[in-house]
DNA sequence: AAGTGGTCTAGACCACGGC
DNA sequence: CCGTGGTCTAGACCACTTC
């Protein structure tokens, strides 16, 4: 006997998933012990090493805490540190009703710079989305988003306005995002842009560009996003 | 026969090090393949879990890029995103002159949200240090930080104006810094910081406010910069 | 002393990559 | 096809924490 049973899932991801599930339920709050390995080998059927290549999983993924003689305890509540998130899942971290209003959804082909960052040739025809993202009724940011017509050629005629675009990507083109590289700066806000956010000319604004990849390691999206700094902060966290 | 011989090392770390050694001596270049799970056991004598949990431990680490049925490989050189680096480090990656000028060094009891950060009492004696900081002859960025005096003590009278802060800090004081936790917004240059900075007031900067916890999980130093955003570009990855 | 995680063994079959 | 990493077994001893 060996492997999986039930479901082609690998027997250390079925023990995880059933920790997981665990603590979304509620069943398992921060600081409560998980069983311990042995406990885990027993109940699952498993060798030690397989329940021990479980929590150690859970541990790298930061969800669980391990202490030597002690047990393995579900992690403290994680700030989401360094985490890609999209425009909707962000605000609802927060808690506030999450809106987007379209400005405009064209194709572009002279956009050379956007598409050499997207490794694509000059003048590729790409996907220009300029959306106004407000939270709690207030307008918060103004974004413009690339991604290449051709990988992606239904997008312009889907309901962009409902859902979110990375959510849309991850169902609609079974994309898997991985990662982003982000150049950030100041700036100030020009006429068009302080109209738009409800500020004054001249108010100071957080620029962000930003290069999203896929889980394959390809560059997929290209964001340039203007912030109200007033409305907005930026949350890193760095490692020696 | 088991665990470590030579030495107190666990065999897996050992088979790590030989590895890493290999690495810096140039032996092993990026993409070149490593030794595969069965040749490391064999060499190394011991079983292929062991062999697994060093190539394991060192993918996680990123040195190491695993390909089923292809084998393991030096991973490419890895940009330092999310790297906490003092103001000498940033520019010396970047080839550039660094210089600071100190413009204060005092003691200050009443800066109580600066305590609450470093987890200090209200009335704290804090040292504030304050530097303008220069690349390549021109003004850079405007820092000041804060630490404990007691735990602190010498550290007025140190040469901060030659070695950075950060390597007295880890020469002197034994301190390891581990991360930093930092927020970011935009405001625009009040009058003094234009002139400090020679730019024009009004004028858009980055402002970082950072809390530097050491290997121990302390907050040790507070750090609030304003940096010319024509002059500095902050990079960040995120992950999904 | 009892229980925990950390390390380790000596094998096994599977899925995948490159030739 | 053969070699690779991925998963897994059924145990073992050690170091550590908690009681």
């Amino acid at each position: 006997m060996q492997q999986d049973h039930e479901n082609d899932l690998p027997a250390y991801k079925r023990i995880q998933n059933v920790i997981l599930k665990r603590m979304e339920s509620g069943g398992l709050r921060a600081g409560d012990a998980i069983d311990s390995e042995r406990q885990l080998a027993k109940v699952h059927q498993v060798s030690l090493m397989t329940a021990r290549h479980a929590l150690a999983g859970l541990e790298r993924e930061g969800v669980v805490v391990r202490r030597r003689g002690a047990g393995t305890f579900v992690a403290p509540p994680k700030i989401h540190f360094n985490k890609l998130m999209s425009f909707t899942e962000q605000m609802a971290v927060r808690n506030l009703p999450a809106r987007s209003k379209i400005l405009s959804c064209t194709v572009t082909e002279e956009e050379s710079e956007v598409a050499a960052r997207l490794a694509l040739p000059p003048g590729s025809r790409l996907i220009r989305l300029e959306r106004l993202r407000e939270g709690a009724g207030e307008p918060f940011a103004l974004e413009t988003c690339y991604l290449s017509e051709a990988e992606f050629p239904r997008l312009r005629h889907a309901p962009l306005e409902r859902g979110s675009l990375f959510s849309i990507l991850e169902s609609e083109y079974g994309l898997e995002l991985a990662q982003s590289d982000e150049e950030i700066d100041a700036t100030n806000a020009d006429a068009r842009t302080a109209q738009l956010l409800a500020i004054g000319k001249g108010q100071p604004l957080l620029r962000i560009r930003q290069v999203i990849y896929s889980a394959k390691g390809r560059a997929t999206v290209y964001v340039r996003g203007f912030y109200r700094s007033d409305r907005h902060n930026l949350l890193i966290r760095r490692f020696r």
